[in-house]
DNA sequence: ACCTTAACTTGATCCTAGTCAACTTAAAGA
DNA sequence: TCTTTAAGTTGACTAGGATCAAGTTAAGGT
């Protein structure tokens, strides 16, 4: 099987150049960052602060771990992979970004940065300067307010990976990884069965703790099973019903634990 | 080895009858609380909507899953375990809670509490209602910086756990929640080298996502070792700097990455 | 104090996923 | 275009930790 000219791609890159100097009022992903639930005056002001950079590209950092924590980045379109470098060398992958997704939540206390950011495809990112985002939310309750739903749904979604990886089967992880994939993206409006992924087998295997091996022999087995089809990047997930039965019902069920 | 009456136990329950009536302005806690940073009229304003609530005993639910979110939680004494119960009846412990940790930060955004938070050791807790926290973070900036500090400061703790979590040895992973537990216990003025652990092995290996047996032959072979001496809940670290060297040059160090 | 039950420990065996190795395919660069 | 290098797949083997099983110790209830 073949998919010439891999269309969902390209139709991402165009998206990119043009939602570039897109004000937040007219952004497509209102409903997913900072201005939901503000007034259209609110939602000037908080234009005022927000920088629009120029497009990124792969490999390009918008921060490196260590660094001192300035900003909040906002993913508009492609897709940023943060990771915590080790002074060995390797990494341990934290998370793939998609669009309306918020980066950097986790320095805010510590002032500086404990993982990189890389984009893995050429990305659209809208810059925050924090402390100008707080002063701003101290005049506009309905701003942190926001705020606080978006710190504790970054909490509420690192709670569900820890789950994800309490599952101990590799099944259940690869799994439990592209149903959020899927439900990531009908959120966002794009194909919840039909996409392309952004990043290496590698990666994968980084995030989910198991080796590059295991996910490929997975990717197959699960084509084999009739659960998806999947051609290098491109996945086709063609019974997203049975992926949530192995997600709900997962292999090795933790048997009941007592408390008087 | 014996340990006979287990001081530190005992020790425990005192200072959690004692401390039960004790306002924000003279509470132990301050500088790990929400208090941090405010002034004293903003402490006495905090203190008006804060519940103290009368001591919890083990087996105790602070909150169940499933439960509208109404409130925050600080620990004052004792400890309360969260976890996410499966409707098979298995569970997935989430976290340990010590004095001055914050409970229920998840559940902001959902509006409902996706974990049940139960107490493993007799508690005192103090009760936030978050709509009227909320309120008064709007009139007292620092308390909204303190929040902001306090939310992040809970995802960078996540993203440790998914780090804790990625190295994939045994011996590591009970290393690093030993020292995690050190830490802490130090932070609070604690001994971090004598300690009760107020978890079972079974807890401890679920939480880490091991078979209770693998806990247990660990915490056997560490001792062989030399790195603690452990009876029953009672722990002696008493090689800190082995464990931390453990924790820092993982045994499976993940090859290096490649990007362009 | 006794009995019951849960928590923990230790040993033996099994199995999942990691490791090593070889090969294929596809990008990236000259 | 050809070459080089990285990414991915597949097979064979291995090891770390799960599972199964049995026994010990301690705590809780009457």
């Amino acid at each position: 099987m073949n998919f010439p000219g891999h269309p969902a791609l390209q139709e991402h890159k165009v998206i990119s150049f043009e939602a570039i100097r897109v004000a937040c009022k007219n952004c497509t992903l209102t409903a997913l960052c900072l201005p939901m639930g503000l007034t259209p005056e609110d939602v000037d002001r908080l234009d005022g602060i927000v920088r629009r950079n120029r497009p990124l590209h792969r490999g390009d950092f918008l921060f490196r771990a260590g660094e001192r924590f300035r900003s909040l980045y906002v993913v508009k379109t492609g897709s940023v992979k943060t990771y915590a470098p080790s002074p060995e060398g390797g990494e341990q992958v934290l998370g793939f970004h998609l669009p309306g997704e918020i980066i950097g939540l986790d320095a805010i206390e510590r002032e500086f940065h404990l993982c990189s950011a890389r984009v893995l495809e050429t990305a659209a990112v809208c810059e925050v300067p924090f402390s100008r985002l707080e002063e701003l939310s101290i005049l506009v309750p309905s701003l942190q307010h926001q705020m606080y739903r978006l710190l504790s749904k970054e909490i509420a979604h690192d709670t569900e990976m820890l789950l994800l990886l309490g599952k101990k089967s590799a099944e259940d992880r690869l799994a439990a990884f592209l149903l959020s994939l899927s439900q990531r993206l009908r959120r966002r409006g794009l194909s919840p069965t039909d996409f392309y992924l952004s990043m290496s087998r590698h990666e994968i295997g980084n995030y989910l703790s198991l080796a590059v091996e295991t996910v490929s022999r997975l990717f197959t087995r699960f084509q084999d099973e009739g659960l998806l089809k999947v051609d290098r990047k491109h996945i086709l997930l063609t019974d997203l019903d049975a992926l949530e039965a192995m997600v709900l019902h997962p292999q090795a069920e933790e048997y009941r634990q007592r408390m008087p």
